[in-house]
DNA sequence: GCAGGGGTGGAAACCGGTTGCCACTTCTTG
DNA sequence: CAAGAAGTGGCAACCGGTTTCCACCCCTGC
């Protein structure tokens, strides 16, 4: 007689407890499967009982719960987004507009960050995915195999990477390369320097061959400088090794590696642009403060994953394969380069 | 007989359905039941059952399906942070703190932005509830009844503003603000300008109000300058309001519109800190770099945020009420203050 | 007058875990 | 040696929805 609850609720919430569809089946009068398809199937019962259901459940303030939905359904109506690291502030951009591309169809955003490198953050991805529909990877260390295996199990993007076999969303590069080495070539730069990222980097890869071979289409001639250890330093320590080239100006992988060889520059007395020109990849705020403000070639990370979130999205509602729209980099000149020293 | 699935699986995931706890059982000879316990029990069962199911477990590579756990449960492992808005890029860290310290106790993070205001952030915060064991709110323009009514349904803390009745993460503005005024006040400053955020905003009310009484203490003046409509052009205008009160100094709501006003003074011919001296409350990223750079009372958002989610996980573990770790601001020296003209 | 079809709504299985209760052993202990 | 306690593990209910059948009703059309 006695309905006992098996399953204690916790505690954590005060309050009544939530009301459920048996609730409003009952204030209703029908059966609890009617609700529910009064509540997501439109027509499919009189339009009476429909209306009926509908008051009676925002009178009381019913609300589904998710969970329960996800269970027969095996959707969460949620994207996760897994980030390696984001001391970076050009990745704000990335994860706001992931996450406004995916509240407007409906979907809610987990964010990860797996500070970690390696098995930890395949681990941690390999977590996020059971709770998630879809996943999107930005600035991931894992390897093309790890990231492989992943999209077997869900729909997967991967953004500023292109892995063989799995969506991904790059922006072309060409644009906004081609633009600062006729700029510098226009300025007489020939001699030129890439401060790399990360060895892990796709991108960093990336942009140092294009970099290559537009400067080879120019006869300009590109060395690569490997990034020095993080740290306190490191932006002196890179200073020397791009001095060591003879370059006269520099390509930097990043807006806060760029601002960090800045700074060395000003505490090593190298003008800037008088003795080295730069230009940092990546517009991150605060570039146009800087003094000189930095000439950046600008990657659309807002955009990028904007797409990378629409697209999932629509694999996810079993859309028509969303068609790319295609992004580019953008040449923004600002006051760090100059002719070189004679 | 024929076991017929009368829920058909979404044919987004592809590869072989999940295993789950009942094909562990039968594969190890024992109930589902004590394969839940095996896995989440610890000691529960005797060593070599336990051992012995934990073994088939991890060699069919069995991942708890976490909308089942949290069905009867109701607990979803999981926080959500809401933030109103989060165009300025302090809030990277703020999401980060929030997500390291979410993660690093086992529950993810669910992100949320209402770029919406008023009833919209309040149905977005409705919907994000049945989602999370917990919610943060920062930033947000909701009122304190919305607000109460949200802390009704679950653990809730509110970061950077006092909410009657609610636990909430607000650093001590005090002593920031002292020495800031100390600071002002040995250059010689009496008449200061304090540019408000927007009106909603409970902590530029309180910033004001602790502004006034300390700047009282040292017989200086602080005129409050209402924000004028963002945009642009609006640092300008904030500027001619500034200069109608006469102030030889400001202090401004934030390092968004500091950058913006100190572009306008550049704009106008009025020198930095020779003829008006500027003060920003937040640090943000890039406020070193500009020229002059930016003296600020920095508002440690990271650590707010930490201490809200480590909080906010010590009540939904039932842990006793963890003791609120004290945040205090810090005046932080660069360059935008000198004596005031002549 | 009756077969057939569309419109409505209910019963019940199911998603994959968790947990209260109980039965059966095995070990203590008086 | 009997009684009670502790240790093990199975059964089955339950969380809150979704979806497949199916039954029933009413309306057509021949």
């Amino acid at each position: 007689m006695a309905e006992k609850r098996q399953v204690a609720r916790t505690s954590a919430g005060r309050g009544q407890p939530p009301v459920t569809i048996y609730d409003v089946a009952r204030l209703s009068g029908v059966s609890p499967s009617t609700v529910s398809r009064a509540l997501n199937m439109p027509g499919r019962l009189s339009a009476t009982t429909e209306k009926r259901i509908r008051e009676v459940a925002e009178a009381v303030g019913y609300r589904l719960n998710p969970m329960a939905r996800a269970l027969p359904t095996g959707r969460t109506h949620t994207v996760g987004l897994l980030l390696a690291e984001m001391t970076n502030p050009v990745y704000l951009d990335l994860v706001r507009s992931v996450g406004r591309a995916a509240t407007s169809r409906g979907y809610n955003l987990i964010l990860a960050e797996s500070v970690e490198s390696g098995d930890p953050e395949n681990e941690t991805a390999q977590r996020l995915l059971n709770s998630v529909d879809g996943l999107i990877l930005a600035s991931t260390g894992l390897n093309n195999a790890q990231i492989c295996t992943l999209a077997e199990r869900k729909p997967l993007f991967v953004v500023n990477r292109k892995v063989r076999g799995v969506p991904g969303v790059v922006p072309d590069l060409v644009p906004g390369i081609r633009a600062a080495l006729d700029h510098l070539g226009e300025l007489g730069h020939r001699s030129l320097a890439y401060l790399a990222g990360p060895p892990t980097s796709w991108m960093s890869r990336h942009r140092a061959s294009v970099l290559e071979s537009e400067a080879g289409a120019r006869g300009m001639t590109v060395s690569k400088v490997k990034r020095p250890v993080q740290g306190p330093g490191a932006g002196a320590a890179a200073l020397r090794e791009i001095e060591a080239t003879g370059a006269s100006a520099a390509l930097v992988f990043n807006g806060l590696m760029a601002t960090d060889l800045l700074g060395a520059c000003q505490g090593a007395g190298v003008g800037v642009p008088s003795e080295l020109s730069l230009v940092a990849f990546e517009d991150i705020f605060g570039a146009a403060f800087t003094s000189p403000p930095l000439t950046v070639i600008r990657t659309p990370l807002g955009s990028l994953g904007h797409e990378a979130a629409r697209r999932l999205v629509a694999v996810l509602e079993n859309e028509v394969d969303a068609d790319a729209t295609p992004l580019s980099t953008e040449f923004v000149l600002r006051g760090s380069t100059a002719p070189p020293r004679s």
